[in-house]
RNA sequence: UCCCUGAUAGCUCAAUGGUAGAGCGAGCGGCUGUUAACCGCUAGGUUCCAGGUUCGAGUCCUGGUCGGGGAGCCA
């Protein structure tokens, strides 16, 4: 008898002898036939438990009575066509046939184990989060994680992508997105001073101020501007006060880096890569799929196969904001007022995608003063606007809203140059940054992409603190 | 960080300022090839924390902590 998995197991020919590992999710006794305990196994590989339909031939009979939910066993048995229904297959334990149950944990207490047989609000499971990926729903949120992190790594190694693994630790305090948190080995209650009384960070681990990283995109332009094709897939931390369900204090960032593209392109492949994680989800994962769509988000599949079936609508964000001022001329009430110039509101991404187009959108072109100095300025009067505009592009997605924010990058050193002086930023700083206009500038483009809202719109999850195993946000580092 | 809202049994929730309750889960028993099982019994409480008002506070007031919804910042 060799042990393979709940998955292989119900995949195999009936008949086969199997030895099954796993947890108790129910167990159900019946006193039919001599008595039975009917009890559903999950090793996590694979959404659905498998019933184990346990005699009472077995010798120890009377413990697997006393077996819980969460209980870990070892079983043995035979794979049979079952009489019930509720499933294909089952196995069938029986003593005097070889079967076996062998209890290799018990659960301490089964009245107080914090994952019961019934249904729990995701807060709460919050609390337990080191036994929540117990439950269905964060079962299936953990096999998914899984098969888009593989889509992703996929999706770019088949198109000649390299990965490229930019730093954690940043000696650089100008990467220019929020908040950082601080890296030090200083004595935090009295650290050295300075003869004008600050922290003397000279004296620090790295001989300077240091931080977690808040974007890959500075150093993986690097590597861009000689392998080409790159990207980064890591983690990020943003010390913003952030409390939403679409933000984390730490989470993981995708950021393609393509040489000799333009801001057309770079949308495109950001279109092909939404898809193609999406059609993932839906081929290698059906069975997780189902349940998201039957109990988590109703009509979920239909909505990403929408998603997969539909060129992405492109537009500039100077008509983004005509449409939207005519809606609101029209009688929409919002609670921002759109002006050109000014960025747009959730409420607005949110009425674009969800009310006015129905589908994923590509606004492009956004007025220079509302983005980062790296983003490429473009011609004056590009698509009619009345101001500046730079190369950016944001993917909005009902639901989410911005899922991607990417730009073609300046690549002309002078413009860059008046960019960062414009907004005071200290050109010293960026020497090596600069250094690549300098040595062989090549037109290039990229954009970025929070993996967990990536898993939120393929789930159909609500709150981004569900869809990582451990969540790090404001008063939340726990586990 | 701002606005709104909440915290009572292991979990989900009730309880006019006047004796703390149900469903589910758990334990025990009954019934049953069961599968959200069903029926009966039992156990289970510092009502988030610290003050205050009151003869009396789960309930009213003040401050805090944490959760949820929305917003901002953003990915």
């Amino acid at each position: 008898m060799s042990w393979i998995s709940v998955q292989q197991a119900i995949t195999s020919p009936v008949g086969t002898r199997l030895t099954l590992k796993g947890w108790v999710r129910t167990n159900r006794e019946s006193k039919a036939d001599g008595g039975l305990c009917f009890v559903a196994l999950s090793d996590g590989g694979c959404f659905d438990p498998i019933q184990c339909v346990v005699r009472g031939t077995l010798p120890n009979f009377a413990d697997v009575q006393r077996l819980t939910t969460g209980c870990a066993i070892e079983v043995d048995g035979e794979l049979v066509a079952s009489q019930g229904k509720g499933q294909a297959v089952e196995v069938q334990v029986d003593g005097e046939k070889g079967g076996a149950v062998r209890i290799v944990g018990w659960v301490d207490h089964p009245d107080t184990y914090p994952v019961q047989n019934k249904r729990h609000t995701f807060e709460y499971l919050r609390e337990v989060a080191h036994l929540r990926v117990r439950t269905n729903t964060f079962g299936a949120v953990a096999r998914l994680r899984h098969c888009l992190s593989m889509a992703v790594h996929r999706f770019f190694h088949e198109r000649g992508f390299f990965w490229v693994h930019t730093p954690i630790i940043t000696g650089s305090d100008c990467e220019g997105a929020g908040q950082m948190f601080r890296v030090s080995t200083l004595d935090q209650v009295n650290p050295p001073r300075t003869p004008e009384g600050k922290c003397d960070y000279s004296q620090d681990f790295f001989g300077k101020e240091s931080h977690l990283t808040v974007s890959g995109q500075l150093n993986v332009e690097t590597y861009c501007c000689a392998l080409s094709n790159v990207y980064t897939f890591g983690p990020t931390f943003r010390a913003e006060n952030s409390n939403t369900a679409r933000h984390l204090a730490e989470f993981w960032m995708i950021e393609p880096e393509m040489a000799f593209c333009d801001l057309m392109r770079d949308s495109q492949i950001a279109e092909e890569f939404i898809k193609y994680c999406v059609n993932a989800a839906l081929t290698e994962r059906p069975d997780d799929m189902k349940f998201f769509d039957e109990r988590i988000e109703p009509g979920l599949i239909a909505r990403l196969r929408h998603v997969l079936e539909t060129p992405f609508r492109r537009l500039p964000y100077t008509e983004a904001v005509r449409i939207l001022s005519d809606a609101a001329a029209k009688g929409k009430k919002f609670e921002y007022q759109v002006k050109w110039g000014a960025d747009l509101q959730t409420e607005h991404e949110r009425y674009l995608t969800e009310e006015h187009f129905k589908q994923p959108v590509i606004l492009m072109n956004y007025p220079k003063d509302i983005k980062a100095f790296y983003m490429r300025l473009n011609d004056q009067g590009t698509d009619g606007a009345p101001g500046d505009t730079v190369a950016a592009m944001d993917v909005l997605v009902p639901k989410i809203g911005e899922i991607i924010g990417g730009s073609q990058r300046e690549e002309r050193l002078n413009y860059l140059d008046q960019r960062l002086e414009e907004m005071k930023l200290p050109a010293k700083e960026y020497w090596w940054y600069r250094d690549l206009r300098r040595y062989g500038t090549v037109p290039h483009a990229g954009f970025g992409l929070g993996f967990e809202r990536l898993v939120l719109f393929v789930t159909g999850m609500a709150n981004i603190r569900d869809v990582i195993p451990f969540p790090r946000a404001p008063k939340q580092a726990e586990f």
